[in-house]
DNA sequence: GCCCAGGTGGGTA
DNA sequence: TACCCACATGGG
């Protein structure tokens, strides 16, 4: 699958932000949606708020939700964020490499501790900000492996994440292509509302019956 | 108007 | 464990 998907469209340059603590904040944003609509909150925080945790700690709760309305839920995730900041301004305590440090299970746990940040968000943090070799599991990783009969359509977060954990190894950069590849051919080719996938450069693979 | 987007947590049985 | 639901904006 692999080496189809980066034959067909090459490295994909993930993830799209400037710094590790950018792509944390944009990991809770871009939640259940589209990632064009947290640019735009990821703008204005910039502009309003010097992005650094502190700074956005600092903004009064409802002007903090407002920064963010383009990305959707803010409310929600406003409130997600800042339980975010508390955790990893505690995990940092001002050095910054202090949290790629731990081991990669505790720190995990802890994340997932926090209010707002499910599996994918914590996998998505410790991938493409810390650079930790954990495979990232979304809804086009699922879609795509259940069109082409590489699992179920019901396969749980962690089944699908031991798929590629038990088969690859554990290598950062590949986990990070691979994933943001599995999400350009969902958009393109794997789409919900067309059940055929015209032109997939999946096409014809076959996998072993789960 | 309708569908979709790089989920998560709370509630209920 | 297995559902069901709220949360919300913006683009095609």
């Amino acid at each position: 699958m692999f080496e189809r998907l980066m034959g067909r469209f090459g490295p994909q340059g993930w993830w799209p932000g400037e710094t590790p603590f950018e792509v944390m904040i944009g990991a809770i944003l871009t939640q259940n949606t589209n990632w064009t609509n947290v640019e735009k909150a990821i703008a204005n925080l910039q502009r309003e708020a010097d992005f650094s945790p502190h700074g956005l700690l600092a903004l009064p709760p409802g002007r903090l939700a407002e920064l963010i309305r383009p990305s959707g839920y803010f409310n929600q995730k406003a409130a997600k964020l800042r339980d975010f900041l508390e955790f990893y301004l505690r995990s940092t305590g001002g050095e910054k490499r202090r949290m790629r440090r731990r081991p990669l299970a505790a720190l995990r746990r802890d994340l997932l501790a926090v209010r707002g940040i499910g599996p994918e968000t914590a996998d998505s943090i410790l991938l493409y900000a810390l650079g930790k070799p954990v495979f990232v599991v979304d809804a086009y990783t699922r879609r795509v492996l259940s069109r082409h009969g590489a699992c179920r359509p019901d396969a749980s977060y962690d089944e699908l994440q031991r798929l590629f954990m038990d088969h690859l190894p554990p290598d950062a950069a590949l986990f990070n292509e691979f994933h943001a590849l599995l999400v350009r051919v969902g958009k393109e080719h794997c789409r919900k509302s067309v059940p055929r996938c015209e032109g997939c450069p999946l096409e014809g693979l076959e996998f072993p019956s789960p």
